[in-house]
DNA sequence: TTGTAAGCGTTATCAA
DNA sequence: TTGATAACGCTTACAA
């Protein structure tokens, strides 16, 4: 009993007698349809198994209500909380969403870009991908008045919407609770220089430093390009053997924050007295690894609620604006062992 | 500018005076069309910037090129890896991919099916919800031949492709490493009962123990509903409190034998030397917890790409065939500190 | 090789 | 309160 075609409402129609026009205002309640009318249409559509085909009231309508993301990778804590929380706000509100990956490949990004513009989703959630440097294909969205949410790894300029964190603070709070704790040697392992995130990441840590009178030496800061545990272990294993090797570390994720407390421990240095690691986004192994990782709060889940409501708020305006709107999210130091050298 | 409208192969048709049909077809590189006609629609196409209305497409073609994902929540490694593996196997195909949570309520995912299916995906991906028994609402899909995979969590019995890995020999192959390496009161925190993945491991490890004549206790066997790291914590503590405390434990899952190490090495116990733990998944904390956590490998990535190949495979047959086809995939004993206690 | 026209299922405008 | 009809953009059988 395969392969029979959909009901549509034209059946409805013709089992009722009434015209299409009649069961599709039924069917959505519609105030100009009587009630009786309405209920018998709605139980005949029940009775026959009937289910709206989206395809085409998408087409007629020219909306999709389909939110598309386009992300580095899903498999990371951080993208798959940020989906999660993106997929919570969407599901209520009746909008599917998309996935598409960059894998941090810049032609990757454009294509799904264009894939995700011929699907024609009605808004899109980014975070960039770490080769993107020009963001000229995103302009088809904006020209369409799509709304576009750049989230975590936003370009310095466009005008759309953003939710991100302040990266500049919370690089700078990482450094100082080091240097709070008696560390006076500070590295930083840092993503690359032109994604801004990470350059905000890195200036409030040099800040940091200034403001301490603490030496800022550019060969205890090391650029790594996918923060992989690979590159951490090389990082960390490259700056532990210099002349003057460093006596804290702050990492710009917990991936290689726990490179570099394995790395670290490897070669007798106990955490945190001898050496201390602040990482960050929080991500479940910083409470796992022993000591455990200090890091700085990434509210990933938040910040997906937060990009699927601004999507929702804007196709609701009728109007067509041009919004530069930037949400900042707070974030906070979490002390765990790695760097907790001072008793309180 | 903005809010311009789409242009369409009427467009393209209007401004090189053909008809639409030559347009789609061309556009297409349709052999029917000649050289000469192609070249000029596409280069038309590409100056006024046309994009293709995939709606249109699909309403017409009655086929939408979207998989549809049914999974109960997106932020767990085993299921971001899952749908990674999914994404990419799409993605080359040109096929979307649309994400829907259950939260493991059954509710909510007899909800998503049925939005899943109004949006006319072309197949369909699921792992069941913890709380799902029945599986009536997926029979929409089987009666429209639309591709229906399980993976992992799936039914006992449902005409449709599966994916998943021998639980059973999964269960006997971890309770058996535990009882080589010396363990004898082995105990076990199991997921629910009517979901069989579970307990066929628990099956497997019943029956582990009773191949090496090791005594098999109800009280040593903890189910637990949602295998949260909380659940893992109360498990382990009220089987540590009993009169003879097991040596050793078999968790279904890696958060709650991560629960079980950190509860264990809480209240003294030497790992591996007093108390043995293997996990299940490997996820990512397994090899960061100290000491590492033995585990079963579960390859979730893998399994993705698989069930993606189903669905696309079976969109390309044009017969309309009912298929029981069950992909098993292999599982390995990883073994790290957590359990070794003997020397090779 | 190209064109005509119908149709995919829905919705909105206008008329009754 | 209900109905007739056109339209959304694309594809395809059939005709030329």
């Amino acid at each position: 009993m395969s392969q029979n075609k959909d009901v549509t409402i034209y059946d409805i129609a013709d089992a009722l007698n009434l015209s299409t026009s009649t069961v599709s205002r039924a069917l959505k309640n519609h105030s100009s349809i009587s009630k009786k009318t309405t209920l018998k249409v709605n139980e005949a559509a029940a009775k026959m198994q009937y289910t709206p085909n989206i395809l085409a009231s998408s087409l007629r309508n020219n909306k999709t209500n389909t939110i598309g993301v386009l992300i580095s990778r899903i498999n990371r804590p951080f993208m798959s909380d940020l989906i999660s929380g993106i997929e919570v706000v969407a599901q209520k509100a009746g909008f599917n969403v998309i996935i598409a990956q960059s894998h941090d490949s810049y032609e990757d990004e454009v294509n799904m870009c264009q894939a995700l513009y011929n699907s024609r989703v009605s808004g899109v959630i980014c975070s960039l991908a770490m080769e993107t440097k020009d963001t000229d294909h995103f302009d088809q969205f904006r020209n369409k008045n799509i709304p576009l949410v750049f989230v975590d790894r936003v370009p310095k300029t466009f005008t759309t919407y953003r939710v991100m964190i302040d990266n500049y603070s919370a690089g700078f709070k990482a450094a100082q609770h080091l240097i709070e704790q008696g560390y006076t040697r500070i590295a930083h392992i840092a993503g690359l220089k032109f994604r801004s995130i990470y350059n905000e990441r890195e200036q409030g840590y040099r800040d940091a430093l200034k403001k301490y009178n603490l030496p800022e030496e550019d060969n205890l800061i090391i650029h790594v390009k996918t923060m992989s545990y690979e590159e951490g272990e090389k990082a960390v294993n490259k700056l532990l053997s210099l002349e003057n090797p460093p006596d804290a570390i702050f990492s710009s994720n917990d991936t290689t924050a726990v490179a570099a407390i394995q790395v670290a421990k490897s070669r007798g240095l106990r955490i945190p007295e001898d050496f201390g690691v602040i990482g960050f986004n929080n991500d479940p192994i910083s409470r796992i690894i022993d000591p455990g990782l200090s890091t700085i709060s990434h509210p990933a889940y938040e910040m997906g609620k937060i990009s699927s409501k601004k999507i929702l708020k804007h196709l609701k305006k009728s109007k067509n604006e041009s919004i530069t709107e930037i949400s900042f999210l707070n974030t906070d130091v979490i002390i765990r062992g790695s760097s907790k050298r001072l008793k309180d």
